[in-house]
DNA sequence: CGCGACGTTGATTTGCCTCAACGATTGTGG
DNA sequence: CCACAATCGTTGAGGCAAATCAACGTCGCG
Protein backbone atom coordinates (compact mmCIF):
# COMPACT_ATOMS: atom_id res chain seq x y z
CA UNK A 1 0.00 0.00 0.00
CA UNK A 2 2.53 2.39 1.23
CA UNK A 3 5.08 0.93 -1.06
CA UNK A 4 3.04 2.42 -4.35
CA UNK A 5 3.86 5.65 -2.62
CA UNK A 6 7.95 4.69 -1.71
CA UNK A 7 8.49 3.28 -5.35
CA UNK A 8 6.63 6.87 -6.52
CA UNK A 9 9.46 8.73 -4.20
CA UNK A 10 12.54 6.74 -4.81
CA UNK A 11 11.75 7.23 -8.65
CA UNK A 12 13.79 10.65 -7.82
CA UNK A 13 15.67 10.66 -5.06
CA UNK A 14 17.03 7.45 -2.47
CA UNK A 15 15.50 6.13 1.13
CA UNK A 16 17.54 4.38 3.08
CA UNK A 17 15.14 2.01 4.61
CA UNK A 18 15.46 3.88 7.94
CA UNK A 19 14.70 6.83 6.05
CA UNK A 20 11.51 5.04 4.38
CA UNK A 21 10.68 3.92 8.10
CA UNK A 22 10.71 6.97 9.06
CA UNK A 23 8.06 8.57 6.17
CA UNK A 24 6.31 5.77 6.88
CA UNK A 25 5.50 7.14 10.12
CA UNK A 26 3.84 10.21 8.96
CA UNK A 27 1.32 8.89 6.14
CA UNK A 28 -2.16 7.50 7.25
CA UNK A 29 -4.49 5.66 4.76
CA UNK A 30 -8.02 6.68 4.85
CA UNK A 31 -10.65 5.13 2.52
CA UNK A 32 -12.87 7.48 0.72
CA UNK A 33 -16.10 6.48 -0.67
CA UNK A 34 -18.05 7.56 -4.04
CA UNK A 35 -19.78 10.52 -3.66
CA UNK A 36 -17.96 11.32 -0.44
CA UNK A 37 -15.49 14.22 0.12
CA UNK A 38 -11.92 14.48 1.24
CA UNK A 39 -11.82 17.96 1.18
CA UNK A 40 -15.10 20.79 1.40
CA UNK A 41 -15.51 24.63 0.78
CA UNK A 42 -14.33 26.60 3.86
CA UNK A 43 -12.57 23.53 6.17
CA UNK A 44 -8.81 24.29 6.56
CA UNK A 45 -6.54 22.03 5.09
CA UNK A 46 -3.70 20.22 6.49
CA UNK A 47 -2.93 17.41 4.07
CA UNK A 48 -1.94 16.21 0.95
CA UNK A 49 -2.99 13.32 -0.47
CA UNK A 50 -1.43 10.72 -2.73
CA UNK A 51 -3.88 8.18 -4.83
CA UNK A 52 -3.26 4.92 -4.68
CA UNK A 53 -6.05 3.54 -5.82
CA UNK A 54 -9.81 5.24 -7.13
CA UNK A 55 -10.50 8.50 -9.26
CA UNK A 56 -11.58 11.94 -7.49
CA UNK A 57 -12.46 15.35 -8.69
CA UNK A 58 -11.49 18.75 -7.54
CA UNK A 59 -13.78 21.31 -8.50
CA UNK A 60 -14.88 24.92 -6.96
CA UNK A 61 -18.18 26.23 -6.89
CA UNK A 62 -18.89 29.97 -8.50
CA UNK A 63 -20.88 33.02 -7.40
CA UNK A 64 -23.90 31.77 -9.59
CA UNK A 65 -23.52 28.21 -8.26
CA UNK A 66 -21.86 26.92 -11.08
CA UNK A 67 -19.27 23.80 -10.49
CA UNK A 68 -15.87 23.64 -12.32
CA UNK A 69 -13.31 20.94 -11.82
CA UNK A 70 -10.19 21.51 -11.83
CA UNK A 71 -8.17 18.40 -11.39
CA UNK A 72 -8.80 14.64 -11.81
CA UNK A 73 -6.61 12.61 -9.83
CA UNK A 74 -5.96 8.29 -10.08
CA UNK A 75 -3.89 6.18 -9.01
CA UNK A 76 -0.17 7.58 -8.19
CA UNK A 77 -1.34 11.07 -8.55
CA UNK A 78 -1.23 14.13 -5.75
CA UNK A 79 -4.66 16.09 -4.66
CA UNK A 80 -5.39 18.59 -2.12
CA UNK A 81 -6.15 22.38 -2.17
CA UNK A 82 -2.79 23.45 -2.46
CA UNK A 83 -3.96 27.07 -2.43
CA UNK A 84 -5.42 26.31 1.27
CA UNK A 85 -2.88 24.01 2.33
CA UNK A 86 0.49 26.22 1.57
CA UNK A 87 -1.33 29.85 2.26
CA UNK A 88 -3.20 28.38 5.52
CA UNK A 89 -6.25 30.03 4.51
CA UNK A 90 -9.82 28.11 4.31
CA UNK A 91 -10.30 25.41 1.19
CA UNK A 92 -11.89 27.18 -1.82
CA UNK A 93 -12.15 23.74 -3.31
CA UNK A 94 -14.27 20.28 -3.21
CA UNK A 95 -12.48 17.35 -3.23
CA UNK A 96 -14.59 14.63 -4.11
CA UNK A 97 -14.38 10.71 -4.78
CA UNK A 98 -15.60 9.41 -7.86
CA UNK A 99 -15.05 5.92 -7.19
CA UNK A 100 -14.57 4.51 -3.97
CA UNK A 101 -10.86 5.50 -3.04
CA UNK A 102 -7.76 4.83 -1.02
CA UNK A 103 -5.58 7.67 -0.77
CA UNK A 104 -2.29 8.52 1.94
CA UNK A 105 -2.76 11.50 3.96
CA UNK A 106 0.31 13.30 4.68
CA UNK A 107 0.05 16.10 7.33
CA UNK A 108 2.32 18.51 6.46
CA UNK A 109 3.19 19.94 9.97
CA UNK A 110 5.21 16.77 10.20
CA UNK A 111 6.02 17.08 6.31
CA UNK A 112 8.02 20.20 7.50
CA UNK A 113 9.33 18.52 10.21
CA UNK A 114 10.30 15.66 8.00
CA UNK A 115 12.16 18.35 5.80
CA UNK A 116 14.87 19.45 8.82
CA UNK A 117 15.52 15.70 9.41
CA UNK A 118 16.01 14.48 5.88
CA UNK A 119 16.35 17.24 3.27
CA UNK A 120 16.26 14.86 0.45
CA UNK A 121 12.46 15.03 0.82
CA UNK A 122 12.39 18.74 -0.02
CA UNK A 123 14.41 17.69 -2.96
CA UNK A 124 11.53 15.17 -3.90
CA UNK A 125 8.71 17.69 -3.65
CA UNK A 126 10.79 20.42 -5.45
CA UNK A 127 10.98 18.07 -8.29
CA UNK A 128 7.30 17.19 -8.18
CA UNK A 129 6.37 20.56 -7.69
CA UNK A 130 8.60 21.81 -10.43
CA UNK A 131 6.90 18.88 -12.82
CA UNK A 132 3.38 20.00 -11.78
CA UNK A 133 3.91 23.46 -12.82
CA UNK A 134 5.67 22.36 -16.17
CA UNK A 135 2.56 20.48 -16.97
CA UNK A 136 0.11 23.15 -15.71
CA UNK A 137 2.08 25.33 -18.37
CA UNK A 138 1.03 23.18 -21.06
CA UNK A 139 -2.49 23.41 -20.08
CA UNK A 140 -2.16 27.00 -20.10
CA UNK A 141 -1.11 27.15 -23.40
CA UNK A 142 -3.44 23.92 -24.86
CA UNK A 143 -6.61 26.13 -23.43
CA UNK A 144 -5.76 29.56 -24.48
CA UNK A 145 -4.87 28.75 -27.70
CA UNK A 146 -6.16 25.84 -29.23
CA UNK A 147 -9.43 24.63 -30.90
CA UNK A 148 -11.57 22.46 -28.63
CA UNK A 149 -11.54 19.60 -30.79
CA UNK A 150 -8.11 19.34 -30.38
CA UNK A 151 -8.27 20.35 -26.62
CA UNK A 152 -10.78 17.06 -26.05
CA UNK A 153 -7.86 14.79 -28.14
CA UNK A 154 -5.31 16.50 -25.90
CA UNK A 155 -6.90 16.04 -22.68
CA UNK A 156 -6.90 11.70 -23.69
CA UNK A 157 -3.23 11.83 -24.27
CA UNK A 158 -2.54 13.38 -20.80
CA UNK A 159 -5.12 11.79 -19.25
CA UNK A 160 -4.97 7.92 -21.24
CA UNK A 161 -6.49 6.12 -18.37
CA UNK A 162 -9.25 8.01 -17.08
CA UNK A 163 -11.51 8.14 -20.63
CA UNK A 164 -13.76 5.11 -19.07
CA UNK A 165 -13.68 6.54 -15.63
CA UNK A 166 -15.59 9.78 -15.67
CA UNK A 167 -18.36 10.99 -17.49
CA UNK A 168 -18.25 13.13 -20.69
CA UNK A 169 -19.86 15.68 -18.61
CA UNK A 170 -17.05 15.58 -16.54
CA UNK A 171 -14.52 15.93 -19.55
CA UNK A 172 -16.50 18.91 -20.76
CA UNK A 173 -16.43 20.88 -17.27
CA UNK A 174 -12.86 20.08 -17.53
CA UNK A 175 -12.44 21.85 -20.38
CA UNK A 176 -14.53 24.89 -19.72
CA UNK A 177 -16.95 23.69 -22.19
CA UNK A 178 -20.66 22.36 -22.59
CA UNK A 179 -21.75 18.80 -22.36
CA UNK A 180 -23.38 19.42 -25.38
CA UNK A 181 -20.66 21.13 -27.50
CA UNK A 182 -18.32 18.21 -26.17
CA UNK A 183 -20.97 15.60 -27.83
CA UNK A 184 -20.90 17.46 -30.89
CA UNK A 185 -17.14 17.35 -30.85
CA UNK A 186 -17.39 13.75 -30.98
CA UNK A 187 -19.63 13.38 -33.42
CA UNK A 188 -17.24 15.11 -35.67
CA UNK A 189 -14.49 13.38 -34.50
CA UNK A 190 -16.18 9.91 -35.58
CA UNK A 191 -16.33 8.55 -31.87
CA UNK B 1 22.13 44.21 -8.13
CA UNK B 2 22.85 40.67 -6.86
CA UNK B 3 21.71 41.94 -3.61
CA UNK B 4 17.97 42.10 -4.76
CA UNK B 5 17.82 38.41 -5.83
CA UNK B 6 19.58 37.39 -2.21
CA UNK B 7 16.85 39.67 -0.61
CA UNK B 8 14.43 37.53 -2.40
CA UNK B 9 15.96 34.82 -1.54
CA UNK B 10 16.41 35.68 2.26
CA UNK B 11 12.21 36.19 2.44
CA UNK B 12 12.00 32.30 2.46
CA UNK B 13 15.26 31.17 3.73
CA UNK B 14 17.68 32.45 5.93
CA UNK B 15 21.67 32.85 4.58
CA UNK B 16 24.55 33.17 6.32
CA UNK B 17 27.46 35.50 4.44
CA UNK B 18 29.54 32.31 3.56
CA UNK B 19 26.70 30.78 1.48
CA UNK B 20 25.47 34.24 0.42
CA UNK B 21 29.15 34.55 -0.95
CA UNK B 22 28.95 30.97 -2.12
CA UNK B 23 25.78 31.33 -3.95
CA UNK B 24 26.70 34.85 -5.80
CA UNK B 25 29.57 32.55 -7.67
CA UNK B 26 27.43 30.94 -9.49
CA UNK B 27 25.32 33.73 -10.87
CA UNK B 28 25.99 35.51 -13.56
CA UNK B 29 24.94 39.38 -14.70
CA UNK B 30 23.28 39.55 -18.24
CA UNK B 31 22.45 42.31 -20.42
CA UNK B 32 19.91 41.86 -23.09
CA UNK B 33 18.58 44.82 -25.39
CA UNK B 34 15.02 45.30 -26.34
CA UNK B 35 14.01 43.16 -29.46
CA UNK B 36 16.97 40.67 -28.70
CA UNK B 37 16.28 36.93 -26.72
CA UNK B 38 17.48 35.40 -23.92
CA UNK B 39 16.37 32.10 -25.39
CA UNK B 40 15.23 31.43 -28.65
CA UNK B 41 13.06 28.18 -29.86
CA UNK B 42 15.27 25.26 -30.88
CA UNK B 43 18.13 25.94 -28.95
CA UNK B 44 19.11 24.34 -25.53
CA UNK B 45 18.64 25.94 -22.01
CA UNK B 46 20.81 25.33 -19.03
CA UNK B 47 19.84 28.29 -17.34
CA UNK B 48 17.49 30.19 -14.64
CA UNK B 49 16.71 34.04 -15.53
CA UNK B 50 16.01 36.25 -12.22
CA UNK B 51 14.75 40.14 -13.59
CA UNK B 52 16.84 42.88 -12.18
CA UNK B 53 15.95 45.39 -14.22
CA UNK B 54 13.73 45.82 -17.82
CA UNK B 55 10.53 43.24 -18.78
CA UNK B 56 10.41 40.39 -21.28
CA UNK B 57 7.87 38.27 -22.80
CA UNK B 58 8.02 34.45 -23.26
CA UNK B 59 5.64 32.82 -26.60
CA UNK B 60 5.59 30.00 -28.82
CA UNK B 61 5.12 30.43 -32.13
CA UNK B 62 2.51 27.49 -33.30
CA UNK B 63 2.05 25.93 -36.76
CA UNK B 64 0.50 28.83 -38.66
CA UNK B 65 3.41 30.77 -37.06
CA UNK B 66 0.70 32.32 -34.97
CA UNK B 67 2.83 34.08 -31.29
CA UNK B 68 0.90 33.07 -28.08
CA UNK B 69 2.64 34.70 -24.87
CA UNK B 70 2.66 32.64 -22.11
CA UNK B 71 4.39 34.81 -19.83
CA UNK B 72 5.68 38.14 -18.68
CA UNK B 73 8.61 39.06 -16.76
CA UNK B 74 9.16 42.17 -15.03
CA UNK B 75 11.60 42.98 -12.02
CA UNK B 76 11.61 39.98 -9.39
CA UNK B 77 10.11 37.75 -11.68
CA UNK B 78 11.84 34.32 -12.71
CA UNK B 79 11.47 33.74 -16.10
CA UNK B 80 13.18 30.55 -18.59
CA UNK B 81 11.57 27.55 -20.85
CA UNK B 82 11.04 25.58 -17.96
CA UNK B 83 9.96 22.46 -19.86
CA UNK B 84 13.35 22.57 -21.40
CA UNK B 85 15.55 23.68 -18.77
CA UNK B 86 14.22 20.47 -16.70
CA UNK B 87 13.64 17.83 -19.55
CA UNK B 88 16.89 18.85 -21.44
CA UNK B 89 15.01 19.35 -24.37
CA UNK B 90 15.42 22.01 -27.12
CA UNK B 91 13.50 24.99 -26.02
CA UNK B 92 10.41 25.38 -27.73
CA UNK B 93 9.79 29.24 -26.09
CA UNK B 94 11.56 32.43 -27.31
CA UNK B 95 12.04 34.59 -24.75
CA UNK B 96 12.67 38.08 -25.74
CA UNK B 97 12.90 41.61 -24.17
CA UNK B 98 10.58 44.25 -24.54
CA UNK B 99 12.32 46.86 -22.65
CA UNK B 100 16.82 46.89 -22.37
CA UNK B 101 16.91 44.10 -19.32
CA UNK B 102 19.58 43.58 -16.49
CA UNK B 103 18.61 39.66 -15.65
CA UNK B 104 20.87 37.50 -13.94
CA UNK B 105 21.48 33.94 -15.07
CA UNK B 106 21.94 30.98 -12.91
CA UNK B 107 23.22 27.39 -14.22
CA UNK B 108 21.60 24.58 -13.47
CA UNK B 109 24.19 22.52 -13.51
CA UNK B 110 26.35 24.73 -11.20
CA UNK B 111 22.49 25.12 -9.11
CA UNK B 112 22.47 20.95 -8.63
CA UNK B 113 26.30 21.01 -7.40
CA UNK B 114 25.17 23.86 -5.07
CA UNK B 115 21.59 21.83 -3.53
CA UNK B 116 23.71 19.06 -2.57
CA UNK B 117 26.51 21.00 -0.10
CA UNK B 118 23.44 23.69 0.85
CA UNK B 119 20.43 21.63 0.75
CA UNK B 120 19.15 25.30 1.76
CA UNK B 121 18.55 26.35 -1.45
CA UNK B 122 16.89 22.95 -2.50
CA UNK B 123 14.13 24.37 0.38
CA UNK B 124 13.62 28.04 -1.53
CA UNK B 125 13.20 26.32 -5.18
CA UNK B 126 10.98 23.98 -3.66
CA UNK B 127 8.50 26.96 -2.29
CA UNK B 128 9.23 28.71 -5.11
CA UNK B 129 7.83 26.18 -7.22
CA UNK B 130 5.12 25.44 -4.99
CA UNK B 131 4.05 29.25 -4.94
CA UNK B 132 4.46 29.16 -9.16
CA UNK B 133 2.40 26.38 -9.59
CA UNK B 134 -0.56 27.83 -7.36
CA UNK B 135 -0.76 30.77 -9.27
CA UNK B 136 -1.03 28.63 -12.59
CA UNK B 137 -3.69 27.06 -11.26
CA UNK B 138 -5.40 30.04 -10.53
CA UNK B 139 -4.52 31.50 -14.23
CA UNK B 140 -6.24 28.22 -15.36
CA UNK B 141 -9.26 28.66 -13.37
CA UNK B 142 -9.46 32.41 -14.67
CA UNK B 143 -9.01 31.66 -18.60
CA UNK B 144 -11.47 28.56 -18.34
CA UNK B 145 -14.34 30.40 -16.55
CA UNK B 146 -14.75 33.43 -16.64
CA UNK B 147 -15.49 36.09 -18.98
CA UNK B 148 -12.53 38.13 -21.07
CA UNK B 149 -13.59 41.20 -19.46
CA UNK B 150 -13.29 39.90 -15.70
CA UNK B 151 -10.23 38.19 -17.16
CA UNK B 152 -8.76 41.30 -18.00
CA UNK B 153 -9.43 43.13 -15.04
CA UNK B 154 -7.98 40.14 -13.18
CA UNK B 155 -5.03 40.77 -15.28
CA UNK B 156 -4.19 44.34 -13.81
CA UNK B 157 -4.52 42.76 -10.12
CA UNK B 158 -1.97 39.89 -10.86
CA UNK B 159 0.04 42.43 -12.73
CA UNK B 160 -0.17 45.94 -11.82
CA UNK B 161 3.03 47.57 -12.81
CA UNK B 162 2.95 45.52 -16.05
CA UNK B 163 0.05 47.78 -17.84
CA UNK B 164 1.96 50.82 -19.13
CA UNK B 165 5.23 48.44 -20.15
CA UNK B 166 3.52 46.31 -22.64
CA UNK B 167 1.01 47.04 -25.33
CA UNK B 168 -2.82 46.15 -25.58
CA UNK B 169 -2.02 43.99 -28.12
CA UNK B 170 0.44 42.22 -25.71
CA UNK B 171 -2.18 41.80 -23.41
CA UNK B 172 -4.61 40.17 -25.48
CA UNK B 173 -2.35 37.94 -26.53
CA UNK B 174 -1.60 36.47 -23.39
CA UNK B 175 -4.85 36.63 -22.87
CA UNK B 176 -5.90 34.34 -25.77
CA UNK B 177 -8.24 36.74 -27.28
CA UNK B 178 -7.82 39.03 -30.41
CA UNK B 179 -6.36 42.91 -30.21
CA UNK B 180 -9.72 44.17 -31.36
CA UNK B 181 -11.58 42.30 -28.26
CA UNK B 182 -9.99 43.85 -25.91
CA UNK B 183 -10.06 47.44 -27.07
CA UNK B 184 -14.09 46.98 -26.99
CA UNK B 185 -13.76 45.46 -24.12
CA UNK B 186 -11.60 48.15 -22.65
CA UNK B 187 -14.55 50.77 -24.10
CA UNK B 188 -17.42 49.15 -22.81
CA UNK B 189 -15.19 49.31 -19.32
CA UNK B 190 -15.14 52.84 -19.81
CA UNK B 191 -11.04 53.19 -20.40
C1' DC C 1 9.26 62.48 -44.61
C1' DG C 2 7.47 57.99 -44.93
C1' DC C 3 6.98 53.61 -42.90
C1' DG C 4 5.47 50.50 -39.52
C1' DA C 5 3.37 49.61 -35.09
C1' DC C 6 -0.59 50.55 -32.44
C1' DG C 7 -5.38 51.57 -31.21
C1' DT C 8 -9.91 51.95 -32.74
C1' DT C 9 -14.33 51.18 -35.22
C1' DG C 10 -17.62 48.84 -38.34
C1' DA C 11 -19.61 44.78 -40.99
C1' DT C 12 -19.89 40.04 -41.35
C1' DT C 13 -19.19 35.30 -40.01
C1' DT C 14 -18.80 31.59 -36.92
C1' DG C 15 -18.26 28.67 -33.03
C1' DC C 16 -20.21 27.87 -28.87
C1' DC C 17 -23.87 28.52 -25.38
C1' DT C 18 -28.62 28.26 -24.05
C1' DC C 19 -32.84 26.12 -24.02
C1' DA C 20 -35.57 22.26 -25.01
C1' DA C 21 -36.60 17.60 -25.88
C1' DC C 22 -36.00 12.60 -25.73
C1' DG C 23 -34.03 7.83 -25.60
C1' DA C 24 -30.75 4.93 -23.10
C1' DT C 25 -28.59 3.66 -19.02
C1' DT C 26 -27.92 3.42 -14.22
C1' DG C 27 -29.37 3.38 -9.62
C1' DT C 28 -32.73 2.86 -5.93
C1' DG C 29 -36.51 1.84 -3.02
C1' DG C 30 -40.72 -0.69 -2.51
C1' DC D 1 -37.20 -8.13 -9.06
C1' DC D 2 -39.59 -4.60 -10.97
C1' DA D 3 -40.98 0.35 -11.32
C1' DC D 4 -39.65 4.69 -11.21
C1' DA D 5 -36.31 8.41 -10.77
C1' DA D 6 -32.04 10.31 -11.80
C1' DT D 7 -28.20 10.68 -14.68
C1' DC D 8 -26.14 10.65 -19.06
C1' DG D 9 -25.62 11.18 -24.05
C1' DT D 10 -27.50 13.07 -28.03
C1' DT D 11 -29.84 16.19 -31.35
C1' DG D 12 -32.12 20.48 -32.96
C1' DA D 13 -33.29 25.57 -32.97
C1' DG D 14 -32.06 30.10 -31.84
C1' DG D 15 -29.07 33.67 -30.05
C1' DC D 16 -24.86 35.85 -28.66
C1' DA D 17 -20.04 36.85 -27.98
C1' DA D 18 -15.88 36.90 -30.12
C1' DA D 19 -13.16 36.09 -34.43
C1' DT D 20 -12.32 37.68 -38.92
C1' DC D 21 -11.74 41.01 -42.37
C1' DA D 22 -11.25 45.66 -43.60
C1' DA D 23 -10.37 50.42 -43.04
C1' DC D 24 -8.39 54.53 -40.96
C1' DG D 25 -6.16 57.95 -37.71
C1' DT D 26 -2.23 58.54 -34.61
C1' DC D 27 2.23 58.13 -32.99
C1' DG D 28 7.12 57.16 -32.89
C1' DC D 29 11.18 56.21 -35.31
C1' DG D 30 14.66 55.41 -38.95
Amino acid sequence: MKDLLLAHINRHISLTNVEEEEFKGIIAEKKVFRKSFLIESGVMVNELYYVVEGCLKAYYVDDLGNKHILQFAIEDWWITDFNALHNNIPAELYIEAIENCTVLAISTVALEELYIRIPKFERFFRILYTNAFIALRKRVMSSLHRTNSIRYLEFFERYPNIERRVTNYHIANYLGITAESLCRIRRDLGM
